[in-house]
DNA sequence: GCCGTTTTCGGCCCGACTGTTTTCAGTCG
């Protein structure tokens, strides 16, 4: 974890236990400054080493008591206003709000009244039924925290992009069969493309709430409902828990609805602000005058012009900078999928790929690309069927005859195993062959950092690599990445001249957004590909894209958005 | 505790749903 995400956690947790203690106005404070930290793209130990206490006072939602703590956690690695809280809500007790339904406010009286402690004791005293005795709660509550102890034991945790991408679809093309809407889309951070997803959120337009919500709540495959309106509702699937909810506004309101559905919480408490400043009010049902008169619009971006912005893309709706540079007219124009050009890193059945040469190309012409690299694993990659020279030799004749057979470029590439101490798993004789060479990690994952860093840095000063694929190693929910100075890395492959993979492949989405802000401020190439190991597997380009577009890159960091003569620039060893 | 082209003091985002307290507080997004 980085020092600005730690730091965010402190602050939040602070902000929490202040709730507890219902102290006005803090906690909002100290979670703005979180969200301030976290959004930093500098890393907050540079801003104090450059700038001291001073510097940290500029960051958004830090004042002088929070500098003065950012600095006390920099040079001693402890917050004692934290560690005094602390003392009287321990971190088990932090952790219960995390559980559906319960708020500061509920926490608070059962640690008073019961001497709840931690999930486990709030678990028993729910089974013996002493919660119910207590004044404002029942029954209902009893059980209602018994299911969310079991939900978050269960779930724990958020889904991948893409399976959340086929439920949402599935789900929206069912609503608009049949229920009567309108109109009808999948919002929320799934909107935003974040690298996983909570629950799944979808917007309706419908003059039959009440019907909507019928059909919806009755779809196959719900398990539960918690929650029917008649302009909300939320429902638990039988697949996986997914949490799916759906809200119902009239025509009129759409376009408000889809700008605060679609988030984040961030984006929108600064869009309000800006309204504020206007001396107007937003929600979700529009925006409105200070008499309460409505203003119209109809489609978002007339709504992000009349608050005097442009159209600002889902992915960037963070509240990391997005108003202010649009304000300025700063906002880049951002890399999109129809942008691609082509895929650098894709397998066959000459290593752990299931379809041919020619199945792969067909495809990746098909999508209309005007180049793609074939980069079947090298000889260690073993379990991967890694190819020796003269498999290697004979693919490299395969990939020639099938070029010829279709328009689109295919480059001869392999991606080649970084060794323990850096080198290549081909020699120099065999790499200079290759169109293009993709290196990556694939074993030894847990070397010391010092090590890990200059053996990936090594391999980035090999003349032949073009390409560093899934620089991080991370698989979300499966495995933490490497530990290794990124920074370091990062700023290797821009002096190299290398282009740093984003792996499109849902689970690894590696870089991730953070990642290719950091490796940005190096000004670094990236490649998005997807890693695909059969011809569905070129699909997952959308969700690289997505993580491209959430960190503000456009076609100039993008190589593979390049027509093929200019490929050149970086990779020097593709044919004309 | 932070913030400021109306402000260095007085604000700090808004509305729906649920359970339970028959008039609303708490939670959520």
């Amino acid at each position: 974890m980085g020092t600005n995400r730690e730091l965010a956690r402190i602050f939040e947790e602070i902000a929490l236990i202040l709730e507890l203690e219902e102290v006005e106005w803090k906690p909002r404070a100290y979670r703005n400054a979180a969200n301030g930290i976290e959004n930093l793209s500098e890393d907050v130990r540079d801003i104090y080493k450059k700038g001291g206490q001073e510097a940290l006072d500029e960051i958004p939602g830090v004042g002088k008591g929070i500098a003065k703590k950012i600095a006390e956690y920099l040079e001693t690695g402890r917050v004692t206003k934290l560690q005094e809280l602390r003392k009287k809500y321990p971190r088990s007790i932090s952790a219960l709000v995390t559980l559906e339904g319960m708020g500061p406010k509920k926490v608070k009286r059962l640690v008073k009244e019961l001497r709840i402690t931690s999930t486990d004791s709030l678990e028993k005293a729910a089974r013996q039924h002493k919660i119910q005795r207590l004044e404002g709660f029942g029954a209902k509550s009893e059980e209602d925290i018994l299911n969310a102890i079991r939900t978050q034991k269960v779930s724990k945790g958020r889904m991948l992009q893409d399976k959340a991408m086929e439920v949402a679809e599935e789900i929206v093309s069912y609503l608009k069969k049949n229920a009567p809407v309108d109109r009808l889309d999948y919002v929320g951070s799934l909107r935003r493309m974040k690298e996983t997803i909570g629950d799944i959120d979808i917007l309706a337009v419908s003059k039959s709430g009440q019907k909507v919500m019928d059909v919806f709540t009755k779809m196959d495959g719900v398990k539960s409902v918690l929650a029917k309106g008649t302009t909300r509702s939320s429902v638990v699937l039988e697949e996986d828990n997914i949490q799916v909810d759906i809200r119902v506004v009239p025509e009129s309101s759409y376009a408000a609805a889809l700008i605060y559905f679609t988030g984040s919480k961030a984006h929108n408490i600064a869009l309000r602000k800006v309204a504020i400043s206007k001396r107007w009010k937003l929600s979700e049902y529009g925006l409105f005058t200070r008499q309460g008169k409505k203003i119209p619009f109809r489609t978002e971006e007339a709504l992000y012009k009349k608050l005097g912005l442009s159209f600002i893309p889902p992915e960037l709706r963070e509240n990391r900078g997005e108003i202010e540079a649009v304000k300025k007219g700063k906002l880049p124009d951002i890399v999109a999928l129809n942008d691609i050009k082509g895929d650098l890193q894709t397998h066959t059945i000459y290593s752990d790929g299931t379809r041919s040469v020619e199945d792969m190309v067909k495809a990746a012409q098909d999508m209309g690309y005007e180049y793609m690299a074939i980069t079947d694993h090298s000889e260690s990659a073993r379990i991967a069927g890694g190819m020796d020279r003269r498999k290697l030799e004979k693919q490299l004749k395969e990939i020639e005859k099938v070029s010829k057979r279709h328009k689109i470029k295919v480059l001869k590439g392999a991606e080649v195993n970084i060794l323990k101490d850096g080198k290549l798993d081909y020699p120099d004789s065999v790499l200079k062959r290759l169109d293009i060479v993709v290196a990556a990690v694939h074993s030894s994952f847990k070397m010391p950092k010092r090590e890990m860093t200059k053996r990936i840095i090594k391999a980035l000063e090999n003349p032949y690599v073009d390409i560093l694929a899934h620089p991080t190693g991370r698989m979300i929910g499966k495995r933490k990445g490497y530990d290794a100075d990124f920074e370091r890395i990062f700023e290797a492959a821009a002096e190299n001249g290398k282009a740093l993979e984003i792996n499109s492949e849902p689970q690894r989405l590696d870089l991730n957004d953070e990642n290719i802000l950091m490796a940005k401020r190096f000004n670094a190439l990236f490649c998005i590909n997807t890693d695909a190991h059969d011809t569905a597997g070129l699909n997952m380009m959308k969700y690289g894209v997505g993580q491209a577009r959430r960190a503000w890159l456009t076609k100039k960091d993008v190589v593979n958005t390049w027509p093929y003569n200019q490929l050149k620039k970086v990779f020097k060893r593709i044919p004309d």
